[in-house]
DNA sequence: TGTTAGCACTCTACCTCGATGAGTGCTAAC
DNA sequence: GTTAGCACTCATCGAGGTAGAGTGCTAACA
């Protein structure tokens, strides 16, 4: 059995209407609804073929039918029109895209908010990983008495201050004695490069300052080597889900919600197999409390370099050419507000 | 109408078991459970007497009773025995209590973790309130050409570093040199004191550096006048909602964590009426969204100076006597970590 | 006068049962 | 190949009926 262009039109017909409605749909309700020029005996017949070939099921005997999550599949890949954002959501992400934003962390916060907003759905946002990331420069700073500003900026450009007990007070002269023979021997090395011979030569030009040069390691290692928490994913809209007709059984509300609570599994999900813009239907997600969910989710990029990703997690039925469109225009909106403020 | 010892057992006994089973309890239940030497018959006339004293109310006729939220303050402030930790509390707290933990923010998270796990209720934390901030001391470090790293340390010691432009490249000589100017100018004023003429003077002495004055000016505005985005309430364990029976009701479930998304109303609601315990039962609470739910919370200092306030959500059937028992505990122990860490 | 046993009454939760209606598959006619 | 018709299925909904827990009241008892 093939499909012909009136079961495509049938099947487009099935999961525009369970998208819009939630309702198993029947065939005399199609051929009343859609004008596809035949009758409901007839739709019947290709509805028993679309559910042979594994594109719609029945929820029980004699109930409409659904689509199945590959039927969902084929409309994204085949049937869907592609859509424009109407100029409501244009005008919406224009406007807040022009808010002066100076932080990645914001970007992405405003990102994760916006896009639950627009698409009334869960928006993830998995944010750049610092990963382990290689020393770059350090500078002191007075501080306290016995205390002192240690700034440390990365090979990738980020910035980070941490407060150090150096127990008795240092000059401005020798802090920086210090942070400069850090920077000679250090630049571009990660903490696990960091050999043992290169803490004896530090040692070795810095004999006064041992408290501070050991506060300073421990504080680097921490920093380089340490928990990514900035890789976390930003959950936005997760109350949304409670609107959704699929979710009216709490049961169901609890093991998707302690989901959201681990971030592990979502950055998992997140991390992108690939570039640009990845549709996962239903069962075709990974983890098994999502098997009725569907993410939309795409990357963003900084300088070309792919740093993160976005995505939009909501029921199997969801209005995908709408979120795919969304989820598109947003990353592009966001690699280009990184991309020029950033350099 | 007055209560007796017998009333109180028998109120003690109705509010115990209502917490313990969330199920109205009825006077031969309550003669079977609990020894109190009298007949059902008798516990029914009392139980119509605490009725009419209002700490006692029927859901509907010919149900069991269940404590008031007059019945429930009755029971905390004359009823209840006070609580010591179990050795196993007492053990998780000290283990996780001597964790190292550096940043303020982490013992903020930290703790409202751990105050939702040991209650399986919802834990909220206040942090502190930057508030309007004052100028301590500013630092430039070279960062990419055309770029400086402006290091902001305000008057009560913390610490913020930003990026900022500057146009040409300046010499770490004129950097500090302009640094100095803002520092010997600006000390100890907030952001809404820098007059006019103070940024005239400022103008006067750096006739060449206006880009970088008027970028460090901006971000200074912004960062000591600025929204107070560490005054975030921290919530912890908000599935643990789902877990109680009086949330069953999607309905409700959704009203009430639509509060948990708007920050503003928890933080009044946190923001203590007065130092040490405080305990809101049920109706007393200010947001009707809570009238179903009692709030255990209290503040912790730092340095003898209360800068924030824990909390404990849940219905208004809690462990009273548990929850306080624990919350006071956090917040000693808090006062106690944050004291002996800073100094 | 306080306590208790007994009893009629009330009300919810739960179950069953039948009616309703949407939808299907099949068959036969067009 | 398409359509009309029909018997059949199954979830949903409301009505009715029952069980059980609990109450208030009355009368007897210490």
């Amino acid at each position: 059995m093939q499909m012909d262009e009136r079961k495509r039109k049938i099947l487009r017909a099935i999961v525009q209407d369970y998208i819009a409605t939630a309702e198993p749909i029947g065939s005399r309700t199609i051929a009343r609804k859609f004008d596809l020029g035949v009758s409901s005996a007839t739709i019947r017949n290709e509805m028993a073929d679309l559910e042979e070939l594994g594109f719609i099921e029945q929820p029980y005997t004699s109930a409409g039918r659904i689509p199945s999550d590959a039927g969902y599949r084929y409309f994204v890949d085949c049937l869907m029109d592609p859509q424009e954002l109407n100029a409501e959501e244009m005008e919406i992400i224009e406007r807040e895209s022009s808010k002066r934003i100076n932080e990645l962390q914001e970007v992405i916060a405003h990102t994760g908010k916006l896009l639950s907003e627009l698409t009334n759905l869960t928006s993830l946002v998995l944010g750049p990983h610092k990963g382990k990331s290689t020393f770059g420069k350090m500078h002191f700073l007075p501080y306290q008495p016995g205390q002192v500003i240690m700034v440390i900026v990365k090979e990738n450009g980020a910035v980070e201050n941490h407060i150090l007990d150096v127990g008795e007070n240092l000059s401005a002269e020798e802090l920086q004695h210090v942070a400069e023979v850090f920077n000679q021997k250090m630049r571009g090395y990660s903490i696990s490069q960091v050999k043992r011979s290169m803490l004896h030569e530090i040692y070795s030009e810095l004999s006064r300052q041992r408290l501070l040069i050991d506060n300073a390691m421990d504080m680097l290692r921490a920093i380089l080597d340490g928990k990514e928490e900035d890789e976390r994913i930003h959950l936005g809209g997760t109350l949304n889900m409670l609107n959704q007709p699929e979710f009216k059984d709490l049961a169901k509300v609890k093991t998707l919600f302690k989901v959201f609570e681990d971030n592990e599994p979502l950055k998992k999900l997140l991390t992108p197999r690939q570039e640009g813009l990845n549709v996962t239907i239903g069962g075709e997600n990974t983890l098994k409390e999502f098997r009725d969910c569907s993410l939309i989710s795409a990357t963003y990029k900084v300088n070309g370099l792919t740093i993160g990703a976005v995505g939009v997690l909501g029921p199997t039925r969801m209005d995908y050419a709408k979120v795919i469109a969304i989820v598109d225009f947003m990353t592009r909106s966001m690699t280009e507000i990184l991309t020029r403020h950033r350099r």
